[in-house]
DNA sequence: TTGAAAGCGCTAACAG
DNA sequence: CTGTTAGCGCTTTCAA
């Protein structure tokens, strides 16, 4: 049931109602504005964009352009002034998507840095190659001021060059190839992959799994097979799976490893700490106990990760931080001191890894 | 150490470099386009936007305009033509935070739909009153054909009248005083209150706690109070905990809660999946067994709710449908059945609240 | 089938 | 201290 508060509220919910209204249904424009003070557009524009403080406009005058604005309900159209200022003072973020909480992170740390300098951040998700072409496109059509790209697509390369060659400030969250015109905050995966399997190994662990989403870089694997490799541990294909980048993928990965206790791995490497959450699910469905039975190791340290049952050992990592920094830096015009940035991994032990594992280290010596 | 693939890639790294290539720094324009097609800018516009397809131009022309708007890398300029048009073809999303993943299955749906019909998605951050104000600014100047606000700080009535006023589809997901005319999605959040207090209460418990983040609306509570009301158990205020709306927060709550095994809750209901995520995680540090020990409800069904350890219990709605469904059918202008839904819950019953603890049940027959 | 003219709303430059 | 003029790049008439 429904209770009229204040008589004839509701017809504003009916769309053919309130034809009387219409004067109100177009934005105000400066022009209006000035029209009800008294003055011209651009002491309008002066005043309204605070320039008018200290430099020209008379106390009285703005006061009278401050109150028509505020009874018109007035907020400067932001198509024109783009067009005119050729500056949109927005930031665009493109990620994957948001369900991967790394990325909800990373778009955090843009907008607060953003915010703190008055520009909007404007999130776009790009799920394909082609979304993320249409998503950097708008952004060479002057939608924003600056981009970071935090997915990681192929293709898009004429795309990433065209922002260049237009100087827009763009950070790209991934290795670049070397000599490619764009900046980039990368994370040391090969490194990641090797400290999270050395200390699998370190454990007392020899049948060591990498979860994996299809066709993702090598950078992670790499970093596993040699830390395999030094430890004279021969890699078994079986023991690397490929999955969708998904909690359900993750699951599934686990109970397909899990199936036969005779080739089942003792510790998993994860490709991301949403696929460890998944690989720590999907052990449980299948009564393995992690990190009794199973020892599982992410990638990124998500939040998430310091709040899960048990909680996730991982490998973390200080894009965020990078990321900003160099954006910013780029946004101001000042010199960057690189602008292929590699950050260094470092791993973070919790419960899911347990501890040594001696039991299972067979006696070489004697 | 860096290889040059191509020779002098490397030098648009250095935003001193390549001043001879300034030419390709600013945008091209459809003037350009026209110029190096040799046909004038109507021209390039309409075919270019595909209407000159079927309509007028020849269809030499028209390649040559796409051969030199390819030449160019022409994109046309975003605030140019919405200028002109009044339209973005952009519908904003407004959330709080995207590190509750219940925000970005929201974004994730109205991004879907969007996509299909041609519009750009584009997700803004308010972390407060201020915030979402100054989001809503940005779309009443025009940034936004349409806009879904997900956040919940109050204060902000007059921008929501402002929406209405000039028409421009707004979705809001919570509930609105009635009378106030702007659309609304909500969860029946008393309903989900209730039927998660009920369902503890049938398994046999007594002392439910409600963990919730201050300044929370009365909605889940009071069906929470309800249920409680119906099976003649007094509330007691110190199971009400307020906390952050993290999941540290919610890990707190558990400890707190947890602390004196004399006044400990049986059973919790939270005020969404994240905080009893953090809930799961402080009962086991606290050495509380879930569901043996502690049962735990959430709300909002969010992915993860199926794949935590154990698996949760929560409270399901369709919102996410609704939403997409109602601010379509605004953008098309088509008729909507009701402005003002209210989306119905149901309980998913998974592992967190075990089976019924009839031990604890006091027999009252006989 | 195409070109010429006009104008969306704003702000920057300059004149008064 | 304030008003006039002009133009950002696009699309939509209208005329040819």
């Amino acid at each position: 049931m429904l209770i009229r508060v204040s008589g004839g509220g509701d017809a504003l919910l009916d769309p053919l109602a309130n034809a009387d209204d219409a004067v109100g249904r177009r934005a105000s424009t400066s022009e209006d504005v000035a029209r009800l003070a008294g003055v011209s557009r651009p002491t309008v524009s002066l005043v309204l964009s605070g320039r008018g403080d200290r430099i020209r406009v008379a106390a009285a005058t703005q006061q009278r352009v401050f109150s028509a604005a505020e009874a018109l309900g007035y907020v400067p159209n932001f198509a024109a002034r783009s067009l005119r200022t050729r500056r949109s003072r927005v930031i665009t973020v493109i990620a994957p998507s948001l369900e991967n909480p790394f990325f909800a992170e990373v778009i955090g740390a843009v907008k607060d840095a953003a915010t703190a300098r008055k520009y909007s951040t404007n999130v776009v998700i790009a799920r394909n190659g082609r979304e993320e072409a249409s998503a950097i496109a708008h952004v060479l059509a002057g939608s924003a001021d600056a981009v970071v790209i935090a997915t990681h697509f192929a293709g898009n390369l004429d795309a990433l060059r065209q922002l260049a060659k237009r100087r827009i400030p763009s950070v790209v969250l991934q290795q670049v190839g070397a000599g490619f015109p764009i900046p980039s905050v990368a994370v040391d995966l090969e490194m990641g992959g090797y400290v999270a399997t050395r200390h699998l190994i370190g454990l007392g662990h020899r049948r060591i799994a990498h979860v994996t989403p299809p066709g993702a870089g090598a950078g992670r694997r790499d970093g596993y097979l040699r830390a395999l490799r030094e430890a004279d541990i021969a890699p078994d294909p079986a023991l690397i799976v490929e999955t969708p980048n998904t909690l359900a993928g993750g699951s599934e990965a686990a109970s397909a490893l899990l199936a036969k206790p005779a080739t089942a791995p003792t510790a998993v490497f994860a490709y991301n700490d949403q696929l460890a959450f998944g690989l720590l699910h999907g052990a449980r469905r299948s009564a393995i106990r992690v990190p009794d039975d199973l020892a599982v190791v992410g990638f990124d340290n998500t939040v998430s990760a310091a709040f899960s049952n048990p909680e996730l050992t991982t490998v973390a990592h200080e894009r965020n931080r990078l990321t900003v920094e160099m954006l910013f830096a780029l946004l101001d015009g000042a010199a960057v001191a690189s602008l292929r940035q590699v950050v260094p991994v470092a791993l973070v032990v919790r419960e899911s890894c347990g501890t040594p594992r001696t039991e299972r280290v067979p006696i070489q010596i004697a």
